[in-house]
DNA sequence: AATTGATTAGACCGATCAGTCTAATATAAT
DNA sequence: ATTATATTAGACTGATCGGTCTAATCAATT
C-alpha cells in the first residue's frame, strides 16, 4: 500500500538541514546527498519544489518541538519549571550530533517572511502552536487567561532570541542566564 | 583627500537590504543596482568581496542599534521606563519605509552563525556591545553588576525574538505584549 | 604637460542554483 | 501475462551567483 518512506525521509532531512543552514543555506542537490535519493523522486513527491518541501518540513520541526516542549510540562507540575528546565535542555541539545535543534523555525522565519507568503505562514502557525502549548500550561495551572496568553508570548520570545544568542556566541551561557531568570519572571499575578 | 562616499554609500545600501532579507537572500547585484555603481568598485574597497562587505555593514547596523538605544536611555532617566519604550518604538519602526529596522542583525546571524566565521565574530560583538549597554544602564542605575548582566541578556534575547514574532506574523502584537511585560520583570532584586 | 595611482566600468567566467524532461524500472491491478 | 500507474534516474536548461579581469577614465602630483 503505502510506502512513502522516501517522502518522510525527504522531509526529515529538510527539516533538519533547514533547521541548520536555513531555507537559502540549503541546496536541493545538499538535500538530495543526505537522503541518497534522484531529483526526479522529489519533484514527485513535491511538484512544487523547494518550496512546498519546505512548508512540510516546516509542519515537521513545528511537531517535534510541540511534542518535546510537551514531554517537558508532563514530566514537570509547575510549569515554571517546567519551563525552565526545558530552556536548560535546549542549551545542552543546541548543537546536538544526532538531532541538532540548531534555530529550528527561526532562520527560515526571519529569511523569508517578507518574500514568501506559504513559507512565513507555515513559520507562523509554529510559532502560534507553540506559543498555545505555553498559556494553556499556564492557564491550566490558574494564571489568568490574559496573564497566560501574555507569558506564552514572552516565553517564546526570549527562547527564539536566546537560541539565537546561544548559537551566535557559540555558548550555552546566555540560554542558561535565561533560564536562571525565569522563576523570578513567571510570577502570577493578575494583570 | 578623502572622498569615500562610494564606499560609504555601499555599507549603507548593504546594511539596509542585509536587515530585511539576510545574506544569502541579497545578491551583490542587488546591492549594486541600490547604489547604482559597478562592480569593479566594490572589488575595489572591498577586495573579500561579499563577506567583507557583510562584515563592515554588520558594524555599521550595530551602531545604528547602540546610538538608538543610548537615545532612550538619554531620554528616559529610568532604565526599565527606557527599554519599554525601546521596545515600543521598535514595534512601530520594524516596517518603517526610509530606514527599516528588519532583524537588524538577526538574520545573518542565524544564517551564518556556523559556516561563516568572520560574519559569526562579527555578529556576537554587536551583540555583546548592545547587551553590555543594557547592562551598563542597569548597573549605573543601582542594580547588582550581576543582575544588571544578566538582565542585559534577557532583555536583549527578549528583543531579538519579539523582533522575530512580530515580522513572522506581520504584527506589531508580540512586541508590545513584551514591552508590556517588562516593568513587572525587571525588578531590583538582588540575585 | 606628463605621470601616477585611484576609481569606474562592465564584459566575462566557472560554479551552482531550482526546476524540467524523457526514459527506464519497479509495483500493483486486471 | 498484460496493462497501467507510481517511482526512480539523472542529464539537461536557463538563470543567477560571487568573483575576476582588462581597459578606460578621473584626480592629484610633479
Amino acid at each position: 500500500m503505502s510506502k512513502p518512506h522516501t517522502k518522510i525521509a525527504l522531509i526529515e532531512a529538510a527539516s533538519r538541514l533547514f533547521r541548520m543552514r536555513g531555507y537559502e543555506g540549503i541546496s536541493l542537490n545538499d538535500i538530495l546527498k543526505e537522503v541518497n535519493i534522484p531529483k526526479g523522486s522529489l519533484y514527485h513527491y513535491f511538484p512544487n519544489g523547494k518550496e512546498e518541501l519546505a512548508v512540510e518540513a516546516i509542519h515537521h520541526t513545528k511537531d517535534i518541538v510541540l511534542a518535546w516542549i510537551e514531554e517537558s510540562f508532563e514530566q514537570i507540575g509547575d510549569p515554571v519549571q517546567a519551563v525552565q528546565d526545558h530552556i536548560r535542555q535546549l542549551a545542552t541539545l543546541l548543537r546536538d550530533e544526532t538531532e541538532p535543534v540548531g534555530f529550528p523555525i527561526g532562520t527560515i522565519a526571519a529569511e523569508k517572511h517578507s518574500t514568501n507568503e506559504p513559507i512565513r505562514s507555515a513559520c507562523q502557525a509554529a510559532f502560534e502552536e507553540w506559543r498555545e502549548l505555553y498559556s494553556t500550561k499556564f492557564f491550566e495551572a490558574g494564571y489568568s487567561e490574559k496573564l497566560a496568553k501574555d507569558y506564552g508570548v514572552f516565553i517564546l520570545a526570549t527562547i527564539e532570541g536566546g537560541i539565537l544568542l546561544s548559537l551566535t556566541t557559540k555558548s550555552e551561557e546566555s540560554l542558561l542566564i535565561i533560564a536562571d531568570q525565569i522563576p523570578f519572571i513567571l510570577s502570577k499575578r493578575e494583570n
